[in-house]
RNA sequence: GUGAGUGUAGCUCAACUGGUCAGAGCACUGGACUGUGGCUCCAGGGGUUGUGGGUUCGAGUCCCAUCACUCACCCCA
């Protein structure tokens, strides 16, 4: 074998593909629904694009981006979320003129140099949905519930919605100061990537999973004690919503979100089915990315569905092998002409038709029909030359039933078997 | 970036402590059944045992390196 597909970057083939389409299927229905229309970003965007929205010091821009110079010496990154495309695309295009709440969604690869494992790719896909221009808690509850909404009608269950409110540029410095000094007498008990953490990003301790971490942080401070009034309240109403919607939910003090833009609320979907990628969706509010970015001061929110681990969630009794109507056999010259001809005029009827192309026993070509699942088969071959008629075998019964050797007829007895 | 495990036909796997060990099942092709699949039986094609070195009379089997894959940590979807 000469080339292989990259590290941590593959194909997705039948049969997996139709759970795929099946989940970018139900998806399209249930966001037409909820009002959000799709919308395609470019995969590569500036490399400053990225390090303003997602943060210097987060890990994705610190070692995971797929960064490199383009031919004018630019430095460009496929893009490891999709957010920041989305609200760069929303300013360039001045979508902020249109009536609130904008609402759009998106689905595609991103990418991430991280080392591949159990449900972590290089290329990886994500169904992204983003709503501006809202920041009533409506909103956000608006949004859990159509993610909630997707992810029931996909077919999966038993999955977790863990929230939790992270505060503004009012509250969050309280808040840091608060939990450093907390931390302060013990944090040389801690392991040493949260006394790294410590100077750099103290809010990520609460996320460390090291059992010691774990015990030794206990009764530290959390977000929600510290929200000001206004994301107090906020959140608050968001938790009304939610059981208004019956939505279930838990809150977790300490979930932490991987990217820095996040205000407010935040929240993740989690199974314990998944082994340590544990997380099939996660989102949260951004209501100070735009003004950043150069656009009016807009509120927003959005969440990205992890494609790969939902489709491995659904894999198991997910059957939806797609079959032929018509195997069409053929004995002979004329007949293979015949057979050749049939094909195609019944194709243009709309019906899944295949035939033989070489000169293949009858008995090879039927066994090749068995093994397609094909519903139906017809032979041709002298005597229905002659007579003008075939029979036309139900492979599930074995009953064979004769029509006219005719598009209009075969179609039609196809179409009653159904 | 760190750590562990695994690499034998298209797929799933055999081959005791190094000595006909390069095999089986599935799949594929053909036949038994001159024009009708599924079951059974028979036959056939297909591998420089990831790659490169080394030890040995002799290596899938031991050693080193390398590559790939997998899993875990980190982090995330």
């Amino acid at each position: 074998m000469r080339f292989k597909s990259l590290k941590g970057i593959h194909d997705i083939l039948p049969p997996d593909i139709h759970i795929w389409q099946h989940i970018e299927g139900t998806a399209r229905d249930v966001f037409r629904s909820y009002g959000y229309r799709e919308i395609r970003l470019p995969v590569i965007e500036s490399t400053d694009l990225f390090i303003r929205s997602i943060g210097e010091t987060s890990d994705i821009v610190e070692k995971e981006m797929y960064t490199f110079l383009d031919k004018g010496g630019r430095s460009v990154t496929l893009r490891p979320e999709g957010t920041a495309s989305f609200v760069r695309a929303y300013i360039e295009h001045h979508l902020y003129n249109e009536p609130p709440p904008q609402r759009y969604y998106y689905m595609g690869p991103m990418f991430r140099y991280e080392r591949p494992q159990a449900g972590r790719y290089r290329q990886f896909y994500q169904i992204g949905a983003e709503a501006m221009g809202v920041d009533d808690p409506r909103m956000d509850a608006e949004l859990i519930s159509l993610l909630s909404e997707i992810l029931r009608t996909v077919g999966l269950e038993g999955l977790r919605f863990e929230i939790t409110s992270i505060g503004c540029k009012v509250c969050r410095p309280a808040f840091r100061e608060a939990l450093k000094g907390f931390l302060s007498d013990k944090i040389g008990g801690f392991c040493a990537d949260c006394q790294r953490r410590y100077d750099k990003n103290p809010l990520r301790i609460l996320d460390c999973k090291v059992p010691q971490c774990i015990e030794m942080r206990k009764g530290s401070p959390h977000t929600i004690e510290f929200l000001c009034n206004g994301c107090r309240e906020h959140f608050e109403r968001l938790r009304s919503y939610l059981d208004l919607l019956h939505i279930p939910y838990t809150v977790n003090p300490e979930l932490v979100r991987g990217l820095d833009y996040y205000t407010r609320t935040a929240f993740e979907v989690t199974t314990d089915l998944l082994g340590s990628q544990n997380a099939v969706a996660a989102g949260g509010r951004y209501d100070a990315l735009v003004e950043e970015f150069g656009g009016p001061s807009t509120p927003g929110l959005g969440f990205a569905i992890g494609m790969e681990r939902i489709v491995s969630l659904l894999k198991d009794g997910f059957k939806v092998a797609e079959v032929p109507e018509l195997v069409i056999c053929f004995v002979g010259d004329e007949a293979a002409e015949r057979a050749f001809l049939l094909a195609q005029e019944l194709r243009l009827k709309g019906l899944w038709v295949e035939t033989g192309y070489g000169d293949a026993s009858l008995k090879s070509q039927m066994r090749r029909a068995n093994r397609l699942g094909a519903r139906y088969t017809i032979v041709i071959g002298e005597d229905e030359l002659r007579s003008g008629s075939v029979d036309l075998k139900d492979m599930g019964s074995g009953e064979k039933t004769t029509v006219s050797l005719d598009a209009e007829a075969i179609a039609g007895e196809l179409r009653k078997g159904r």
